[in-house]
Order: C-alpha cells, then sequence, then structure tokens
DNA sequence: CGCGAATACCTTGTGCACGATGTAATCGTG
DNA sequence: CACGATTACATCGTGCACAAGGTATTCGCG
C-alpha cells in the first residue's frame, strides 16, 4: 500500500494549495477595488440582502466574531458599511451598505467572469466540484463537532 | 442567467470553506502533538526527503520565504529540526529533522487515517478531487503569473 | 419580579500568508 | 579580476483565522 504520509497523495494538501491559488487570482482583481478576498466575501453576502446582524454573515462564511469583528472595521473605516444596533435588542449589531458600497457591485462586475476564466472550469464541473466540496465540508465539520464519539 | 455573484454558485468560496473545515479537522488531532496543519506540512515533506534547503520545501508547498523562515524558526525552537548554513554555499540554509522530528512521524502514524475517515471520501473520489484541485491551481497559477496579456 | 443562563458581540494573543524591502553570498560577463 | 546581476534567505507590516476570555443585553423560569 502507498505511504499515507505521502504529499501527492493528500486530497488536504492538494485543497489547501487550491484554495491559495484561487485567492492569488483574486487579489490583483480585488487589489484594484481596494478589497481583499475576505472582505469581498462580505460584500457577496450584503449585496444579496442587506442589513443583516453580523451573526447571519457569519453564518453564511462560516467565519466567528474573531475574524468579522475586525473585518468589517476595516470596511467601515473605508466607508463600504455602517454598523448599528439594534434598538429592540442592543446586543445586535446590523451591518449595512453604503452608497459606495452599492456601486462597488458595479466596480467588481467583472471579477466573477474574470474568475471563472482563470480557473477553466465549465459549468458542470464546477457544479460537481462545488457539491464534493459542500460535501467534503459537512463531513469534515459533522466530524470536529462529534469527534471520535459524538452525543446530542 | 443566475446571478454571478451569488455566493452559493461559487466555486472558490466552495473552496475557500472546505480549506478551513478540514483545517479544523485536522486542529484537535495536531494540537496534541503540539503541531499546526503549516507544520505538520513542512514535517511530511522532511519525511519523505530530509535535509533539504529552504526553497525545496517552499516549492514542495507553494510556500515564499516570509511564511517558512519564521514557522521553519518555531519548530526549531520546538526541537523538531535544526538550520545550518550549507559550507559550498553559505546563501543556502538547509532543514534537518533532529530524533524529535522522526519520532514524530510514529507519532502522528494515526493522523492520515482519521482524517480520511473524517473526509469520508472513498479512494477514487480522492483521486478524482485531486486531480480537479491540480488543474484548478495550475490554471489559476498560469493566470496569476500570465495576466491578461502573457508574455514569455 | 428577580436572577441565573444564554446570546451577541468585542478584544487579545498566536500563527499563518503575502507583499515589500534588506542583506550577504555567488554567478556571469567583460 | 572587477562588478553588476542573481540567488537564498530574513525581516517587517498588514490582514486574516481561531481560541480564550470579557462585557452588556436579553431571555426564561421559578
Amino acid at each position: 500500500m502507498p505511504d499515507e504520509f505521502l504529499l501527492d497523495e493528500q486530497a488536504c494538501f492538494a485543497l489547501y494549495a487550491a484554495s491559495r491559488a484561487v485567492t492569488d487570482t483574486y487579489r490583483p482583481l480585488l487589489g484594484e477595488l481596494g478589497l481583499t478576498y475576505p472582505q469581498y466575501l462580505v460584500l457577496l453576502v450584503l449585496w444579496e440582502s442587506d442589513a443583516r446582524p453580523v451573526k447571519e454573515i457569519g453564518e453564511a462564511l462560516h467565519l466567528d466574531y474573531g475574524t468579522l469583528s475586525p473585518l468589517l472595521k476595516r470596511l467601515e473605516a473605508n466607508g463600504l458599511l455602517t454598523r448599528a444596533r439594534l434598538p429592540e435588542d442592543e446586543r445586535t449589531v446590523v451591518i449595512s451598505l453604503t452608497e459606495e458600497g452599492r456601486t462597488m457591485r458595479t466596480r467588481a462586475s467583472a471579477v466573477p467572469s474574470a474568475i471563472g476564466c482563470a480557473l477553466g472550469l465549465d459549468d458542470a464541473s464546477r457544479r460537481e466540484l462545488i457539491t464534493t466540496l459542500r460535501r467534503l465540508t459537512a463531513s469534515a465539520t459533522a466530524y470536529s463537532l462529534g469527534g471520535f464519539d459524538a452525543q446530542p
């Protein structure tokens, strides 16, 4: 049987390398807009539906407050969004796009197709890859939460 | 046509999320050994072939000196490897495993199978995923290097 | 109503990841 | 052999990513 420690046999490393390679592809495109990839992801979430609490953004992106809080602060400092406490629940901070945040969507309109072109995936294999990766994410997440001996 | 900005349609986000989910799965396993995932990757490279220059490790993992230098320094501080200048070329730093670094391979022997189990991929789909991700990495890398107007 | 638990968020500390810059050693070429 | 270019590596600054710990607000239940 093959050596289980061989780097080339590991899907995890291929995943790790691919993820960074894709982010590298985004970097120059987003850099012109003054964005990083995680910041762009937050905007994607808000472009889909604006004025959402931090919690929802975190759930959509699988990111915790420790990552989001400073990231949202930087986006606020750059004038793309605002933060406001909900009057009916002062614990909740609602994130809303500014006008500049909304127009950024137009400025970024060329990004998805440019990336799609760079990755060279046709529509079918893209969907298949997404399916495989979702299954893998779910499987890994369940395992991380449950450990060796899961309990309800 | 579907909105190109939809998060759910983006292979890149699925990739980004999956990569972090997998790293999360490694964390508790490697944590018991006092390792992080990138540190584990460096050990994988050295277990395959010991006493290699920093440059080669970087090429194997697609990591630059800015990432590797401090990472290797931490592994050295933890007693897993040593750094030594090559006498015939004083620019080159050769990384060699210590005895502790070699025995770590035995201590980590359960890791690959545990991860394999957690991801729930059979051998065939694992290989197929690796192939897809390699193609994607190559495509993204070529695009990043070449940009819109590549020149030799 | 009172009060302990839960919720939503923030902050701090550590460790990647990458760009930019710096330095010493080596190479290549005239 | 001299000297500019290249190579191998280190350092610094910024921005994630996550764990751990903290605060203020709200909820639930007796």
